[in-house]
DNA sequence: TTCCTTTTACGAAAATATTCGTATATACTT
DNA sequence: AAGTATATACGAATATTTTCGTAAAAGGAA
């Protein structure tokens, strides 16, 4: 049984991670322009919370250059799926069919992706 | 377009109404004791919660009784859907597709679940 | 009635998350 | 070098969420 510690970014902190995880290790600069696209916010409201997720060692920085670059510590992938773990529990009670029938009904899915998951439900239903 | 406000409840607030969604109506004692199955919780703090959310118009509470009785002034779906929306966004970049991939294959989800999931795709392919 | 239990009312402490001002350091430009 | 622009460091204010103590009100039991 794994003794590390969940990671529970929050609101804002996903943001950053997004932003990381999008366009690779970036300066605090780059993760605030990015920011600024979608809201107003202030720089140094930026580095802080940077520099708080590193304390946290969600991220760590690169001090060799003046600008400091950061990278995110935590994998894409699987910090998605423990977001979505909690989210499935606490608004679905953890029906991951209703949430499920949800998302592919309110999303604009291509065909492409829905026949991505159609493969998967083949396979899921293969394996029993 | 509509100009009633999205309220969004916190994580506190949520398991009080996933409470009240699966039990209907209900006193702050039912919900406080449905609570304290999860975690330990103070009485008062979950009647002040849910004092709170009257205010806020999340509940309403019939004070007919000593005892009073809430219920839900938000639709579960609906809150679901929105809540959905928001978490898309937030934790998959707003792809769909990824997030279900990932529901799907990580739960347990029933024969007879996948068969609905499957029947949906089968209408969100045919409608095109 | 008196005592005990349960409930709501109220206020505020505690915990968490977000924001940013100001100071200082570093590099670039002229 | 002097002046300007950009970076980090630090601390603290603000906002939000969660928690609960205490008191008063209401009801039931003896």
């Amino acid at each position: 049984m794994s003794l590390e510690k969940i990671p529970k970014p929050t609101e804002s902190e996903l943001e950053i991670l997004q932003v990381l995880w999008q366009h690779g290790p970036s300066t605090v600069r780059l993760v605030h322009e990015e920011l600024s696209k979608n809201k107003e916010v202030g720089y140094t409201t930026t580095l802080k919370l940077m520099q708080i997720m590193a304390e946290k060692e969600m991220l760590e920085a690169d001090k060799t250059s003046r600008s400091h670059i950061y990278r995110p510590l935590l994998e894409e992938e699987r910090t998605q799926r423990q977001l979505l773990d909690r989210f499935l529990d606490a608004a679905f009670r953890g029906s991951a069919s209703k949430l499920v029938m949800q998302a592919l009904g309110n999303s604009n899915t291509s065909k492409a992706e829905l026949n991505e998951i159609r493969n998967l439900l083949d396979k899921l239903e293969g394996g029993k």
